[in-house]
DNA sequence: AGTTGAACTTTTAAGCTTGAAATAGTTTCT
DNA sequence: AGAAACTATTTCAAGCTTAAAAGTTCAACT
């Protein structure tokens, strides 16, 4: 009787193992899956509209919301930190693309906005975009892609409320 | 009977949207996911170890081959350009987690292996690595994460043969 | 031996990223 | 009103990242 806790214990241990592992291996996949993905969008826009990924990130938070965004919505939106939309809305404001003004009243805040030209240079890199993904998810069945989304999605849930 | 090949092409054009919009949505969420996983481990490598992810990661290419590697296999296998393992293993030989040496007698490559040190350095921070996934996808069943897991392995070697 | 081309690595310039410190503006409390 | 606390943004230093150019070494051919 003595061996029985030591062998559920042992089991237990087990279970937890295998299952750690099983998430370690899913994690690792999903990384490098990322990152091929990033590796090949990041080339094509370079390529095709000399355009980087966080900037065409920062427009399409920004293309969703045509009344403008504060920075720390944009910030928080694309999970990066304050300094990080500074240097990137300052780029898109040299190329045209977006504005900043105030609003509210409150001076400390900057309302950014797509230009009218940032609008019409986001719709094209999105249509290409959307091509892309379409190209590179090709092998993944639209019932395999909606499963895989739901499951990430409630993944990400999960820790947004408890973050 | 003219208007069935019309019929056709809409149905089709729409289904071809419908899956197009399906992997987006993925793409999205598997960008959002691995990007909130990153940002929880560069922060807590940081925190408890003073190191990086990008270091984490070389050490971990290199504790799978005690033989050691060249460069460019280190850049090939974590997906990054060579220019950048320069830089990461300058660090880590600063640190002493890592050395270069000659081998074979070809004075352009360089071999790179963990140190002693090196080693130790990264098991503790592996296990911790190990826990922290863990608990980030705890949400995740053993049997999805296999499931995932093997969707993404065939999604990226179907891309690995092309490519 | 000399040249040519390929292989491996480093350097460079530009940009992205973070956390922390600095600035500036607003709100709350006394 | 004045001080303290809070909010929004920018600046800064350090490090990561890429593509392209430059540097070094080797292999093969003449």
């Amino acid at each position: 009787m003595v061996t029985a806790p030591a062998a559920a214990a042992a089991y237990k241990e087990n279970g937890k193992t295998a299952d750690t592992k099983a998430r370690l291996r899913l994690w690792i996949r999903l990384l490098r899956a990322s990152r091929f993905i990033e590796g090949v969008t990041r080339e094509r826009f370079k390529k095709q509209f000399n355009a980087t990924l966080p900037r065409f990130d920062v427009m399409a938070a920004l293309y969703r919301k045509p009344d403008g965004m504060l920075m720390s919505e944009i910030a928080r939106f694309l999970i990066v930190s304050n300094g990080n939309v500074t240097g990137i809305v300052d780029r898109l404001v040299a190329e045209g693309f977006v504005a900043r003004s105030q609003r509210d009243g409150d001076r400390r805040t900057s309302f950014i906005t797509l230009t009218r030209r940032g609008r019409a240079a986001f719709a094209a890199m999105a249509a290409a975009h959307e091509g892309w993904i379409d190209e590179l998810l090709g092998g993944v069945s639209a019932r395999d892609a909606e499963q895989l989304s739901a499951k990430l999605k409630s993944f990400r849930s999960e820790w947004e409320a408890e973050a």
